[in-house]
DNA sequence: GTCTATATTCAGATAGAC
DNA sequence: GTCTATCTGAATATAGAC
């Protein structure tokens, strides 16, 4: 479908994601979000009433999309190392994906909690906690790995992957290093990540 | 300048600190900093002229704190495994003493790279990461420890130490921890984190 | 230096023509 | 459904009294 196609409904979606999820909320404006989508800011009212109720729809959307894409890794057959090397590369490839996603998910909570919390309800991120907690607990009760709080485990991989999205600007400065250099050494973390976490827990 | 000077202008920066860390530029607002201060917002004008002049102050000094507390640390003569474990430390105390700083920088950093580049030039962050570079270069040339990209080592221990503290309302409510339980978890976090990095890099 | 009152600017939202 | 023009409200900034 090409950018002309597109529906009027849809080019707004598109342009509020774009907008919104680089600059959140306070300081995205809705003529950002009209002149992104080759319309009047008029327009974006008739389809969505408020800025908020636009945003809210993003965000909703921008929550799913963030966890969705390694849930259900965990459910499959294969062994541990197999899964974490697997949850490490999803959610590697959907963060170069959707680089913003983390700092706007992130910072929109911090702002707002209540909304997080909201929207965390429709997303099943506790249940895959929880899944997460129990395969380590029995692999370490079979005596498969060293025993390891799943808490911190689980810490360990969210810092390792999400944090160097986050902090990409400031990263970029220090390093010197252009979105190329960025991506590509991103792409050589995903196995050096799996390797340290498994490395960690391997008796 | 006088006692009184000193003391509005004082309360003012607390002020304004307080609350630009929290909400960030686009979302505070002149009024809840002069309410903060207990002045109003004409005098924040007389002192700072402009919302943006009283920011720059705000993020530079913040700037300053995130990176002066580890930076000597490397300098010493103790051994590596020391060093290390030093950083992660001191870095984790600091973060806990400031838990908005890294959201803070991190955001606006995003939302306004040039400032941040130009507050990066009155910080050592360059020179510390050079001197890390270093470090590990001539250890693993010495057989001390494994070969490893420095950069790869330095961003796991960033992304350790930092992360949580930036995706805690997250991390709170996924895992239905308070802020004391949020807290017992950092001070625990200290030593996973030294033991795991070195751990990584020990042969 | 500090305040109240006011001006200015800007962005979200609406009215009404087509 | 889409536009131009306009209203409203909020937030920054200034003027001027004390």
């Amino acid at each position: 479908m090409t950018e002309i196609d597109k529906n009027t409904e849809q080019k707004i979606l598109d342009a509020a994601r774009k907008v919104f999820t680089r600059q959140g909320f306070a300081a995205a404006r809705m003529d950002d979000i009209a002149q992104e989508a080759g319309i009047n800011r008029a327009l974006l009212h008739y389809y969505f009433r408020s800025k908020q109720k636009l945003f809210d729809v993003i965000f909703a959307e921008n929550m799913g999309n963030f966890y969705s894409s390694f849930v259900s890794i965990l459910g499959s057959d294969a062994d541990l190392e197999t899964k974490i090397r697997s949850l490490v590369h999803a959610e590697i490839d959907m963060l170069l994906k959707n680089q913003d996603l983390p700092l706007f998910i992130i910072s929109e909570a911090s702002r707002n909690p209540e909304m997080m919390i909201a929207q965390m309800a429709h997303v099943p991120v506790r249940q895959f906690m929880i899944q997460f907690v129990q395969l380590i607990n029995s692999e370490a009760a079979k005596g498969n790995i060293k025993a390891i709080n799943p808490i911190h485990l689980l810490m360990h991989i969210m810092s390792l992957c999400i944090f160097p999205f986050v902090g990409r600007p400031v990263f970029m400065h220090v390093t010197g290093t252009d979105m190329s250099g960025f991506e590509n050494l991103m792409e050589e973390r995903k196995n050096i990540i799996a390797d340290s976490v498994i490395q960690l827990i391997k008796k």
